[in-house]
DNA sequence: AGTAGATGGTTACATTGGTAACCATCTACT
DNA sequence: AGTAGATGGTTACCAATGTAACCATCTACT
């Protein structure tokens, strides 16, 4: 005999449903007092972390598909955010970068961020913190190498 | 001082991508194989687990608003896959069941499913599931609780 | 050097999802 | 009973996201 399903103890209702919860209150924040969306949020994010990179790089350190990276970056672009100046070693390429306002708006949200992160993760100790870290990486890990499910012949 | 922003490291990232991978694996057999989509899905499992219920409660238990519930509906509807019948108390509302064709599909790809989760949680030990869905609940009831982020003065 | 195929990035098109307006009915109060 | 407002559900409309086609350039090989 085997265990029938709910949805209330299935992981991935139960994850879908948080992290929906999780992105909503978070953008409350960058998106109702900023303007700012989903994407351009991580884009910001990025460039603030690693300086100037170019879109592909982006993509890749965002999970983000080349189109939602343009989007992003040409609504960034579009009001000031940004700064872009050509890639000598790729003409197809360019590197992006915050220009100053971006800069100065990012300086505005980041600590906010930081202060509804810390309110959310508040109830959780140390301890679980880091072992609810652990177990998303764990099950990161395990989605990349699993192998798909058989059919049944 | 105080730390500075990483996605890498940020819950509501980590958390929506985990979400998305193991929402795109799963999908591959209800998508793939039967043609359902996520919100038609989230109502087969729904309706197999309660039996017989109106849209309203199909909403609340499966966290969908009611335009998404009402196409989902439909759409199984069509593939002929539920029944419903007047709701005597309401005649505004019907009561939906699932039709024995679609009782059959869902037996079809429950243990599918299962076996996919299986596989999904294999790299965690029986503790590690637990605290996994004890750290789900309080994150979700601190969301519930938690005080929006005031804006600075 | 020249050509075939791969890649960075944008644009155009189709699909999906959300918001708001809507109709029918129900509830509660006069 | 009659009316005002709330609620179940559908439809219509608009914003967001993914897919596919596209252009320019790069890489690698002849």
């Amino acid at each position: 005999m085997s265990k029938s399903l709910s949805l209330a103890g299935f992981l991935p209702y139960r994850c879908n449903s948080l992290a929906q919860k999780i992105s909503f209150s978070l953008s409350r924040i960058y998106v109702d007092r900023f303007g700012i969306t989903v994407p351009e949020w991580r884009v910001l994010v990025t460039l603030a972390e690693y300086g100037e990179l170019q879109s592909r790089r982006i993509g890749e350190l965002t999970s983000m598909d080349k189109v939602r990276v343009s989007r992003a970056v040409s609504g960034l672009s579009a009001r000031g955010l940004l700064q872009r100046r050509p890639c000598d070693r790729d003409s197809r390429a360019s590197l992006l970068c915050l220009s100053d306002t971006g800069a100065e708006l990012y300086q505005r949200i980041e600590p906010e961020v930081l202060a509804w992160e810390e309110a959310l993760l508040q109830p959780l100790s140390t301890t679980e913190r880091e072992s609810l870290f652990v177990l998303i990486d764990k099950l990161d890990l395990r989605l990349a190498t699993m192998p798909a499910v058989e059919p049944p012949p």
